[in-house]
DNA sequence: ATTTCTGCAAAACCTTTGCAAGCCG
DNA sequence: CGGCTTGCAAAGGTTTTGCAGAAAT
């Protein structure tokens, strides 16, 4: 068993109380794949706990990501995202349709080595976006050589 | 003279109007250093036009992101971003202040040798935040070893 | 019992949109 | 002129805030 401190701890190690719209919310997320935006996540929450409110969700999500909980990514998009996906990793964000996808730190084939960058400033980890075309986009901008697709 | 196609032929080319605003906007922007917001480019703006409304700012940048006139950039920010430096460089985000600073490529020390990804990704670019603290931020935070600061 | 949290509703942004008048080509 | 652009004002969407009641420690 790899969760021995599940919800409980993670409140007494930040401080906050445990309420049951807490523990809901970071179950959900914990089961959410990709980036949801708070409202997405209220829409989960709701199934369960049909009386909560999205200010909730939202001062809960702020609350977490304060904490350490989770991490907000600041995408190529209009609202706050969230994700639980504490492995290093990064994002490929489609110049075309917008849809965004995890690639690990190897898989990017980047070499961050330096931990201090010109100026002193103190590397904590690095937040990369790709830009480019995911490949159903490609395949759709390729209508000749799609013959055999 | 780096510049003998000053605004009028960025227009031709995408096919745009030229007015007035635009051409102060532009201008502006070119001036402005970092990462402004839209309300800070329109106060710029409005120094030269002080009629011109924030919807027109607006409209227009966004004109000029389609056009690839300029870059949008999504930092660790609520609102639009924007620049007008088109070297390829990235941003050191204080984890603190919430800072930014330019960095080039080059001195970022990453190596971003694939032009495809795993999925058959097709990269046109790297955005690379860097989450850490700025010098300024590591001074207050280090009360002891700050004697000889 | 106190402090913290929730839910509601209103407010505060930030950004977009519709439209009449004006400018560009 | 005809179409694109502007400015205004109003609408839209997202996020935050204040507060009374409820829950947590």
């Amino acid at each position: 068993m790899t969760q021995p401190k599940p919800f409980r701890d993670l409140c007494a190690e930040h401080g906050i109380a445990v309420t049951h719209q807490r523990q809901v919310l970071y179950e959900v997320m914990q089961g959410m794949e990709g980036h949801p935006s708070p409202e997405e996540v209220y829409a989960r929450v709701r199934e369960q706990i049909p009386s909560i409110s999205l200010a909730t969700v939202y001062k809960n999500i702020h609350l977490f990501v304060e904490s350490g909980v989770l991490r907000e990514v600041s995408l190529h998009h209009g609202s706050i995202r969230v994700e639980m996906n504490d492995e290093d990793h990064h994002h490929m964000v489609c110049s075309k349709c917008k849809a965004i996808a995890d690639i690990g730190e190897d898989e990017l084939g980047l070499e961050t080595k330096r931990r201090m960058l010109p100026g002193g400033f103190l590397v904590e980890r690095f937040s990369v976006d790709v830009i480019g075309i995911c490949a159903n986009c490609q395949r759709e901008a390729a209508p000749s050589s799609s013959t055999r697709n």
